[in-house]
DNA sequence: AGCTTACTAAACTCATTGGTTGTACAACTA
DNA sequence: TAGTTGTACAACCAATGAGTTTAGTAAGCT
């Protein structure tokens, strides 16, 4: 049955959520790199980094330009700023309940019964 | 062959690839919640939501208590902490190295033929 | 006790994913 | 030109995941 038609947070949430695509990416704050320099460390084979590649560069976290043969891969920032959006309204969201209900529980300290509260 | 045994941060990230557990996620935002009431919205089974409440269970992206049959959802901000913070960082490595090479191209008179640089 | 409500568990599909090997191809090097 | 380097593509396989149906449990209602 399979689920949605791969919205793009889905798809990039899907990327991060693996840690040989993450250790790609740390790696890649640290400058460009080629395909095979990222492959290098890991005791994987160079086409299964390079369908990491793939996978990270279809979620639009990393592009890729030409050298020569090489394909050196480099983050792209954008997509960052939108999960961390998207992350950062939940936690947001989060808080200010959390505060309602922080004052919430400091005004039942007090013990005071008229205090009355809903949803 | 399959891969890692599931370290923290891949689950987290798996549990937010899905527009249904992100849908319960936005829903839980506002409160507590039972799962027939996060079921209802979707044309799925309640156990299909059974199962995804599971799924943010075990990423530690909400938690559960009992009140009579019910089992109420609520929000486990820590987790998205967790997220947002190597999101984060991974966001300023970035800025800090392009703030770098801004510098760098700045200070590119003229051609440097190999300007490659590591950690 | 029996019925209903709210949920969980198990068994089964089917599609996707993460990995492999083997091959192909384009761009440099000798 | 021939050989090497860097990468991609295709076919395959095992494991996971999202969904279903069918039962089963547990708490409250009458």
């Amino acid at each position: 049955m399979s689920a949605a038609p791969a919205d793009e947070l889905s798809v990039t949430f899907a990327a991060l959520a693996d840690p040989t695509r993450r250790a790609i990416l740390t790696r890649l704050s640290t400058g460009e790199a080629t395909v095979g320099q990222l492959a290098a460390p890991f005791a994987l084979t160079q086409q299964a980094i390079s369908k990491h590649i793939k996978v990270l560069e279809h979620a639009g976290l990393i592009s890729r330009s030409r050298a020569a043969q090489a394909r050196p891969c480099r983050l792209e920032p954008a997509q960052f700023e939108y999960v961390a959006d998207w992350i950062g309204r939940h936690r947001q969201t989060w808080h200010d309940r959390y505060d309602r209900l922080d004052e919430h529980l400091a005004a039942l300290g007090e013990a005071d019964p008229d205090a009355t509260e809903e949803p």
